[in-house]
This record gives structure tokens, sequence and C-alpha cells, in this order.
DNA sequence: TGTACATCAGTGAACGCGCGTTCACTGATGTAC
DNA sequence: TGTACATCAGTGAACGCGCGTTCACTGATGTAC
């Protein structure tokens, strides 16, 4: 009986958590990640910010999970796209993954605050760590499926990170307006997507001579 | 003769600015650029914080500055690299360009700050941009040079972003000591310059369909 | 040569503000007997 | 059924701190006459 009742409250807390990481991602969609607070999120969420640390021990705990929702997001979103089949898997992931994290740009933001400012605790980088293997794992079939030939798990990795460079380098590119940029992004990708195919095909990268 | 004399004055304060700047360099190599802040620099240049108030508007024309040098820096050497027309150009480049920033890391942080976070003041925005142009510019004539169909200037666009990919990537890859992260980039930009040799060179990537 | 005034570099201390986080407390709900 | 106590969610206000920036002032140097 006791186990049950505390199932219960153990359910509600979670209910709980997870509608102050609705309410982050919701403002997320609204202003840049630096603008997120702590009294933001908790005015969003219909609490005060004190209460927040019931649910999560600081801000960096809950903004990794609320980027490892997104994260999960992408790579579903990816995942299907590839499985669809078309005749040009590559490309579509190449411009689907840009085009989703312009859209969603403040995860961008947040993905790359935790990949450049370290100091983040041992295991909130744990999380955020996981998340992103297995995004990349995304990628690998994905070549593995194209039939790229020499170390996959590099090429995927090289591949993952020059679309999130295109997005850096270009995202802001200034005296640019946004349309612009999207479309610059997104040409840039679809280049990338053909380079690699085309790149991957005639030789076994990746053998080590080192 | 007063324009003699305004003429040392001019260019006594401009050792001044520089010597602020070198300051701020200096630390830059200390600790992350989040880290280095208006009284470090100071105490670094011998004088108040105040003083650097009268050589820069404010913290980012400073830190503009000293991105714009740095990146005038590694333009450099690039186009030696380049020059120096060993057998593998592309290779050359791409590794000795991520090892730079490796090896500087601060700047790399600072680039992507000035990429990521919008909100720069005009000036130092289009101080920052030129100087990105003309980095970019190197690496047109890399791929010029290295006989790559289609339109090079995007080519080089994907290049660049790709490399600056790998090392927000995996600069700080985490359960990897530093010395495991720097072979692991090190590979991942030779193989990115090989797809794009290989994948430029084969087809004329870049026709713009649209 | 001397005096009054303008200009400008330089400064330590203080201001101001944002913002994550904690404090001390209230109120509701469950438990023991 | 009632009473005393424990547990826990929730909170507004306050704390604390970092840090860019400004203030009010000093002192040296140049200029006018």
């Amino acid at each position: 009986m006791k186990s049950t009742l505390t199932k219960l409250r153990e359910r509600e807390r979670e209910t709980r958590r997870n509608l102050i990481i609705d309410a982050a991602i919701a403002l997320f969609a609204t202003k840049p990640f630096k603008q997120v607070g702590m009294r933001d999120i908790a005015r969003e969420a219909g609490m005060s910010p004190a209460s927040i640390y019931r649910y999560f021990s600081d801000r960096d705990a809950l903004f990794v999970e609320a980027l490892c929702r997104e994260a999960e997001a992408i790579g579903a979103r990816i995942e299907e796209i590839a499985r669809e089949g078309l005749n040009q898997p590559v490309e579509q992931v190449a411009v689907s993954f840009v085009d989703y994290l312009m859209q969603h740009d403040s995860f961008f933001q947040m993905m790359t605050h935790f990949m450049i400012d370290g100091g983040i605790s041992e295991d909130a980088l744990e999380r955020f760590n996981s998340t992103e293997r297995s995004l990349l794992r995304v990628f690998d079939t994905l070549f593995d499926e194209a039939g790229a030939g020499g170390n996959i798990r590099l090429i995927s990795h090289a591949f993952f990170a020059a679309l999130n460079g295109i997005l850096i380098t270009f995202r802001n590119y200034p005296g640019r307006k946004k349309e612009e940029s999207r479309r610059h992004i997104h040409r840039l990708a679809r280049i990338m997507a053909e380079i690699f195919r085309a790149g991957v095909a005639t030789q076994g990268s990746g053998r080590e001579k080192t």
C-alpha cells in the first residue's frame, strides 16, 4: 500500500518536473538561450523561483535536461528521414538537421554553450554526452546504409561536426537577412552532403596511418 | 609644428592601445576567454581599469580588436602553408588550422562567442566581419589552386565551416584526455580534407539549382 | 620669466545591475496512538 | 474521532557576488599673453 502511494507521489513529482522543462522550452522559442533566467522559467511554469530548486539541483541540470530532450527529438526526426529512404538520404538529413536547429535557435546556442564553456557538473556532462553519442549513432547508420567505405564512425563524426560548423559560422553572418542566411545554410548543407557522398564513395577515407 | 606634435601623441596613444591588446592576448593564453575581465587586463597592462576606457569604448571593442589580430595571424600562417606548395596543401592547411585554434583555445571561444551571441555593436561587428571575410578568401585561393570545380566560394565556405565544427564538437569531448582529443581532431581534419579533395574533384558541386 | 588657464592621461573607489541561489516561514497532507 | 507530530511542497524576499562601467578627482604638460 505504501509503495503505491509513494509511486503516485513520485509520478506527480515527475509531471511537475516535466512541467518545468516544458516551461523552459517554451521560453527558448521566445528569446535567446542566455536571456532565459530562472525567474522567467518560474513565471512561465506558474511557480516561484525557489520551487524549481526542489526539482533540479541547479540551472545547468535543468538546461541539460531540456537540451537532451530536444536532442532526442532531433535524433528521432533524422532517423525517420533516413528511414524513409528517398533517393538522397544524406542530403535530406543534412538539410533537415540544419533547418531544425535554425528553427530552434536557442537549442543550438545551448548546445554550443555546453560544448564550449566547460565547467559543467559531472552528472550533467554525462547525461549530455550519452545523448550526443546516440545522436551520432544515427549518423553512423546513415552512412553505413549509404555504403560509405573506410572508417564509418569517423566519417559520421566529421559530417556531424561539419553541419554544426555550418550553423555556427553562418547562422548570424552579418549583412544578411534571416531568409538569406537560411538559404545559404541550406545550400551549404546540401553541398556538404554531396561532397561527403562523393568523397566517401571514391576512397576509403579514414585508414589511420598513424 | 603642431601637426608633428599631435602625430607623436597619436603614435604614443597607439602604442598604449596595442599594449592593452597585448595584455589581453597574454591573458587569453592563461585562462579561458570568459574568465578574462577588465580588471585582469588592467593589472596585466599595468594600469587602472578605468584607463582602458580611454582607449576602447567598451569590452567588446577591445576583444574584437584582439580577435581580429589573431585571425590575421591565422590567415597569414594558412597562406604560408598553402604557398609552400607541398603535395597535400588542403590536408596541411586543415590540420594546421585546427591545431592553431586548439593551441589558442581562448580565441576559438571568443570567435564562437561573437558568432553565437548576437548583440555586438555595429562597428565591432563590421570589423570582425571584414576579418572573417579575408580569412575566407585564403581558403578560396586554396581550393582554387587545388583545382576544385563548381562554385569555389561555396566550397571554401563549407570547408571553413566544417573545420570550425570539428573544433566545436570535439574540442571538449568528455571522457577524453587532452592529447586524445587533439589526435582525434587532427584525424578528423585530415579526413575532412581528403573527403573534400575527392568530393570536389569528381563533381561540380555547387551548381545552384534553385 | 611668470601667471592663469585649457587639455588630457590616469586613477581608486564606488555604482549598478543582473541573476542564480538560499532563507525562514506557511500550509497542507499523512502517520501514530 | 481527536490530538500531536513529521513530512514535504511551495514561497517572497533577501543574499551575494561578479563584473562592466562611471565618478570625481589629481597631476602633468602645453598654450596664451
